[in-house]
DNA sequence: TTTGATGCAAAGTATTTGCAATCGG
DNA sequence: CCGATTGCAAATACTTTGCATCAAA
């Protein structure tokens, strides 16, 4: 694969964030380096990256979203606001495989808690659930 | 919520099948039974039927599969086919919590593990990897 | 009878693709 | 130079929505 300026941007960008964008909002993200990059490129990268591992593609509704972080680690996504938080010290989770797979073979795992983040439980007054 | 026979017979169909089917799928199933309903009314019961937990939908990436059985379980994703199973015998799998979360409610999970399933592995002559 | 639910079609979003121009090696 | 990559715009999905009509209670 030859380098682009392109690709590497939009790389740069995605690590440089925590909040796991939508493709639309790295785009902007990447627009304010590259102001005529195009949102099919976006594309088109993203999916090139995700094939050789540089990035991973979270699973979470209607929009998925990417992680620049390729380390084992887990997310939860508040079905209020959307927002996808990287599960570390607040939320511990242990994940193994007690058997062997016979009929799979397995190389990926994703796992999504989800409920309601602290500030969409305050913001309905609803912390007291 | 008043009874409808559509409704009555998209959960029906739904838990009729075990292959979580995406919502184009469970509506020509639906359309065996009921020629003239459309496709906007399998959304949007599918929809109400999931706010009220009566149907799982599953994340799997470009577009969701949804799923008539409820009870807690996980998937397995084949990335060429596309297809979605069960995970029970073939691969046990153990999740838990290790720490109480403090910022977030958690109330559901989705475990998905992705690879290839033995049929793809052998079609395409990759079972020895 | 009342009002929620539906069919239909149009609108809204998200993503992919064709192609000429551009860039990287 | 040559072929990969891009910007742009058009084409494809996929999902939601407005509204007149239908049907459940």
């Amino acid at each position: 694969m030859r380098r682009s300026k392109a690709r590497e941007t939009i790389i740069e960008e995605l690590q440089k964030v925590k909040t796991h964008p939508r493709v639309d909002e790295l785009f902007h993200l990447v627009r304010r380096r590259m102001p005529r990059i195009s949102l099919g490129t976006v594309y088109r990268n993203l999916d090139r990256l995700r094939h050789e591992g540089a990035v991973a593609e979270i699973f979470c509704g209607d929009f998925n979203r990417y992680d620049g972080d390729t380390s084992r680690h887990h997310h939860f996504l508040c079905r209020r606001c959307q927002r996808v938080w990287d599960l570390d010290g607040q939320v511990a989770l242990k994940v193994e495989l007690t058997t062997q797979p016979g009929d799979f073979r397995i190389d990926g795992e994703q796992v999504l808690l989800y409920g309601l983040c602290r500030e969409c439980l305050e913001g309905e007054g609803l912390s007291h659930l």
